[in-house]
DNA sequence: CGCTCCGATGTAATCGAAATCATCGATAAC
DNA sequence: GTTATCGATGATTTCGATTACATCGGAGCG
């Protein structure tokens, strides 16, 4: 591949010209701009990544990890992410974590490698040589969170009254009438899923149906959806309505209901939480609590690009608008 | 952040020792390596990306390029190429390119800065000047496809045998004893769907068929899904079984069939393509072709490595296997 | 004893572009 | 007419690591 070298002799000019050229055009003569791209096409230039990173000490490059991207809910936040960043003249570094804490630390090493200039994650742990940094520099190091807030990490984040939105949740069901109500949660390590616990235990003591609440402790895969929802409903005093932390939870949980030979919603309500494409394509729709994936996205983007431009010295949490959307997985208890 | 330098001065060596104790650790005394260790932690050293690159020509990154990563079918192919990238060393660059040239482009123009060792392209096209750059060095060329596989593009790939599958799973409609077979397909530029295709016409020729076939366009997602077999449906003499190209398609062909008031199996059978993680879930659970998702990223990854490393110097065409995975969307058509 | 060889380490060139500073001709100002 | 100014361009340093080559002390050998 030609270097700026090459371009420079074969157009007749210096070096400085031709980098010129591509960053500060306006700086050169229209006659001498044009000799250089003709030997720009001619030799089919383009500058080397390598070298003008280590000259700027910039990548244009977003590190993005994520515990699980074949989780539509994820991938969608990504898409999200990938949109805002390559409006912003940056690109996406993927990082596919699979929920493991090693991976995490060296996706870590990546980004103190300056091999992006900023990161993003959207799971729940900060590996400890990033909270150093962060201890260091403080609310300008370059990292933001993405669907989960945890205050202690004392970076920037976007995601949505996760507490509040399961709240509602539940008392929409107490609304319909159901008095035995069942929870299938996230790992409660993550403050996704202990936050929508705590919103789910006050709404059921808000109604006097704390004794009545079941929860079970799911991952959010289908399959601990099966699984944790089955024993819900073997339990005696079968809960007559379901609430998921996830679609794909809320999927196992269908599953689950059919293999009893019980429907959804005449013998169990269900819902479910993120609203992922597939969630209204169930049979019976579902129900569940929306989150602004992509705008997810885009905001964390936008925090971590004020970052990057030096236009913001605090933290910033954004708390984005979450929406409960009723479909047809949810009914009043039949009599 | 400190360099090399810095370490080096604090250690009490010169640079290139440093640097040994990095690439070449058998060359430097136990006792240097000791100290230089101890001046990396004191100072968190960590090598600079874009100097290393610059002097080793080498990125050790791949750029996967993908239609939309928001489809759980390229999410878990992406999966396996992030698996086995890692596990060789490599880190994965995600490009969402959306279906869009432009964004193919843009990609394509990262890929030639060397911003990435490798490009793998889960879509059908490759932009002019990756066109050219294949030939002009030949099967050495660091680009592999993946998914799709299209002889003129020259590029090693790894697929499965898109004809064949798709001529199963109608041949198996037809011995269930369907006559009336419909087909949603994606769009006919993409080699994934005018094999496919042929596969279809070829079969239903085979069964004397051919007249009774039916064939709407689809895109791929959900909604032409229901728009699609929705128009099958709604012609005279109904076809009693539709297969859709895309497992996505599929759900939406379900919910037209449920919009009519029809009833899957009973009244149409369905198949769907991909074996996509939910195809086991929906209701009823999907008849579908599944193909070998992570394993084709794991082959694509290692097609990739061996032009890399300079292991081989022709083009392979992988075909990976499929199967039919036959569950409850598919019955005989009733009397 | 002197020479070669080798292991350990240092010196310095190098990768390709960006950016600072220097240069040069032309114009404007006094 | 001399000099400050400015626009366009060139010369050169710089970014931080890798690596070919140089160096040096000590072991081995005849």
């Amino acid at each position: 591949m030609a270097t700026i070298q090459d371009v420079a002799r074969d157009a007749g000019v210096s070096t400085a010209t031709v980098s010129r050229v591509f960053s500060a055009p306006e700086l050169v003569l229209e006659t001498t701009r044009h000799k250089v791209m003709e030997a720009v096409t001619r030799l089919g230039y383009e500058p080397n990544f390598a070298a003008k990173s280590l000259r700027t000490l910039r990548t244009e490059k977003i590190l993005v990890t994520v515990p699980d991207i074949s989780n539509p809910f994820f991938s969608q936040v990504i898409r999200g992410v990938e949109e805002a960043a390559l409006a912003a003249g940056y690109s996406v570094l993927l990082g596919d974590t699979r929920h493991e804490e090693t991976r995490e630390e060296q996706y870590a090493a990546m980004f103190r490698r300056k091999e992006a200039d900023g990161l993003i994650f959207l799971g729940h742990r900060l590996p400890d040589v990033l909270a150093e940094m962060v201890a260091a520099k403080g609310p300008k190091t370059p990292i933001v969170n993405g669907c989960e807030f945890r205050p202690g990490l004392a970076v920037s984040s976007a995601h949505i009254d996760n507490e509040r939105a399961a709240a509602e949740a539940v008392e929409y069901l107490y609304e319909l009438g159901h008095t035995r109500v069942g929870a299938v949660t996230g790992p409660l390590a993550s403050p996704i899923s202990s936050d929508r616990l705590n919103g789910v235990l006050a709404a059921a003591q808000r109604h006097g149906r704390a004794s009545a609440l079941r929860i079970a402790i799911g991952d959010f895969s289908i399959e601990s959806g099966v699984r944790q929802a089955g024993e819900l409903l073997d339990e005696p005093g079968r809960p007559t309505a379901i609430f998921c932390f996830s679609d794909e939870m809320a999927m196992g949980a269908l599953e689950a209901i059919r293999q009893r030979g019980l429907r959804c919603p005449e013998d169990v309500s269900l819902v479910g939480f993120d609203d992922i494409r597939f969630a209204q394509y169930l049979y019976p729709q579902l129900t569940t609590v929306r989150q602004p994936k992509e705008q997810i996205g885009h905001e964390v983007v936008r925090l971590l690009l004020d970052i990057l431009a030096d236009r913001t010295s605090t933290l910033q949490n954004v708390t984005l608008p979450h929406q409960l959307v009723v479909r047809s997985s949810t009914a009043p208890p039949s009599a």
